[in-house]
DNA sequence: GCCAACGTTGGC
DNA sequence: GCCAACGTTGGC
């Protein structure tokens, strides 16, 4: 069992949007990015736990905890010549692009990045790392418990 | 809106 | 295979 943290711009896909979702499950689509979707493809199993991120917005940070309930498969996006993460370059034969699906766990307070900069136990997240674009990064489990233990007092 | 940092592209 | 140019990300 694996942890990780997941970041979505709140303004494209926010965790309120996720909890509004029937069964507030999703499929993690649109990755472009080889590392991130090497996270996914070969890493993720059912059942890891994830933290889910809010970027590129005013109040940055950890919005809530999700669970892997689906293990990596094709991205149909990448097959629609509609969607903006259509892939001229990949096929159904010879996908090059794959999602997992997640499932709202828990929606928590916003635990900022701000907060979270205050701990040195964190300080070596990646997500707290100047020019950290990666859209998925793995959590340390003592990073992971320490966090938990942040939102629950 | 700014700017630093990163990943990808494409010419050679 | 190199590397400059470009587009994107993301915190502030």
């Amino acid at each position: 069992m694996r942890y990780w943290l997941m970041k979505s711009e709140p303004s494209k896909f926010s965790l309120d949007n996720l909890l509004a979702l029937p069964g507030q499950t999703t499929a993690w689509d649109g990755v472009r990015n080889y590392q991130a979707r090497n996270f996914m493809w070969k890493q993720m199993h059912v059942g890891d736990l994830a933290f889910f991120y809010h970027s590129c917005c005013a109040q940055p940070g950890i919005a809530g905890i999700v669970e892997v309930t689906r293990s990596a498969y094709p991205d149909v996006t990448q097959f629609d010549p509609e969607s903006r993460f259509y892939d001229a370059k990949a096929s159904r034969d010879n996908p090059r692009w794959f999602n997992v699906e997640i499932t709202l766990k828990e929606k928590t307070r916003l635990l900022t990045i701000k907060e979270l900069r205050q701990y040195s136990e964190l300080a070596r997240m990646r997500v707290l790392q100047t020019g950290n674009r990666l859209s998925i990064t793995p959590v340390d489990p003592d990073e992971w418990k320490f966090i938990l233990k942040i939102l629950q007092a």
